[in-house]
DNA sequence: CGCGCGCTTGACATAAATCAAAAGGCGTGG
DNA sequence: CCACGCCTTTTGATTTATGTCAAGCGCGCG
């Protein structure tokens, strides 16, 4: 358990050294682009027009701070390529990431008008932006959208009450076996075709900075428990930042508290 | 930090002990009835009708089950008197409170279909249920409540970002001091009327266990910490389960990870 | 080719967990 | 009404998982 005076976990800098992940095409914005249907779209041709009009392709490079927490929430955006870390801070710099933004997913909601946290990229960043008073008339005129950012929140919130379990009640080596379940899971979410599940590979753009602070923990600690798992011949690390699942059901084992070991 | 095997944190059994809080008049269903606005109200004259046909008064002794994790999610309750506990569990026992939810709540929404959580009474609670289907259908011809149901679902979010930060980020001391301003926060939302914030009393009905598996603690540190801002003059204990805050700035001081000391 | 940054590994420190026991509350039954 | 018994809470002693401090390594970039 971490104690006060830590200090401040930097904001990750240019790792521009990255590899950037050889993903398939762009992916297209699951509001705005008429060409798909996802998880948010409920739009008529009406309102695929408003939307059109009222937002903004942005490319963004690693480390760019898309909101700040505090700040007045004035856009609202959908994730179309890269990964976007969310986070909040205490004062002396201690930092909490709630979750990982990865592309298909929205981000910056917001009920007071303030944004009550931080986010900010993991590596390039493809996002969709929208303007804030635009996007609420456009929320009021189409109950579909309406319905689906409701369904989306919603599984926002049942994610969020898995993590409190993971960092209230769950061991480090617990952790980090959840966090590359999660991470392959996103992954192939992603690729959202493709085959099955043959040896799943985690997809990990995120720093170990960042990954301590998402389980709370130290760098050392992750550190030291992956290599552990590997030691273990459980996981392997791949090119590109990703880590293989050799063995995905001792891991599942592990993350839900059963684990040998 | 936990340890893998822990002893099962056994859900309170009968505290029918407890005083009651002397709570003012029953609260009221902030969705059906049409004495009251209220957070999730936005219903019009047939969804009002609707609802008060498909939804049902209940009143539960502590320690009851509302819903359990995994369960087929059949039910919407708005909750109009006391409070109850929202959990996730691992399988050897260990468990997480996500959160507490008092008068004016609501629980029961899922994605799935299926419940991502289990929700037992605190205290004795007074609810209002709604059949799922019902409530479902209401929610499409009703667009008020669906926005309103969004915004206090993106409330619920935020609040779920706060606690991870706790339960990642902070110190005992910090924990106990967050929960409770929150408590405090809790009973004048309750209370809603009556003046300002003179010294705010935390209603803190549930046991230390609870106390425990909301905030990641074992129940012997949060014994240890209570009685720690006690002997420091921060809190003091009232009857009926409160606890007064003596000194609401310093704790929130501590609650931020400012705290002298 | 050497500096900086991210990662790993080792040695040691500590906040909180675990183990243990006593003290306080409340209902029950004599 | 008091005494017994079951919980819950508190407090103390000790252990431990994880944090802290400190090198050292690898790799890309200037």
């Amino acid at each position: 358990m971490p104690q006060p005076p830590l200090p401040p976990s930097q904001p990750t800098a240019g790792r521009h050294t990255r590899l950037e992940r050889a993903e398939g095409d762009l992916q297209h914005c699951l509001l705005c682009d008429r060409s798909r249907g996802g998880l948010c779209n409920g739009v008529d041709r009406d309102g695929l027009e408003a939307l059109a009009h009222s937002s903004r392709r942005l490319v963004l490079p690693p480390g760019s701070t898309m909101v700040e927490e505090g700040q007045t929430a004035e856009a609202f955006f959908n994730i179309t390529r890269g990964t976007v870390k969310l986070f909040k801070s205490l004062p002396d710099g201690r930092r909490q990431i709630t979750g990982f933004a990865d592309p298909g997913q929205f981000l910056g909601l917001s009920r007071s008008g303030l944004y009550a946290f931080g986010a900010e990229t993991v590596d390039t960043v493809h996002a969709c932006r929208f303007q804030r008073p635009q996007f609420e008339a456009l929320l009021n005129d189409q109950p579909d959208l309406k319905r689906n950012l409701l369904a989306a929140v919603t599984d926002k919130l049942a994610e969020a009450q898995e993590q409190m379990l993971l960092l209230g009640r769950k061991t480090a080596r617990e952790k980090v076996a959840s966090f590359l379940l999660g991470r392959a899971q996103a992954e192939q979410t992603m690729r959202g075709d493709t085959p099955p599940d043959p040896m799943p590979v985690a997809s990990v753009p995120m720093t170990r900075v960042d990954i301590a602070d998402y389980l709370g923990l130290t760098i050392e600690t992750v550190s030291r428990t992956i290599s552990a798992l590997r030691r273990e011949k459980l996981i392997a690390s791949t090119e590109n930042h990703g880590i293989r699942l050799l063995s995905p059901d001792a891991l599942r084992q592990i993350a839900t508290g059963q684990g040998a070991g």
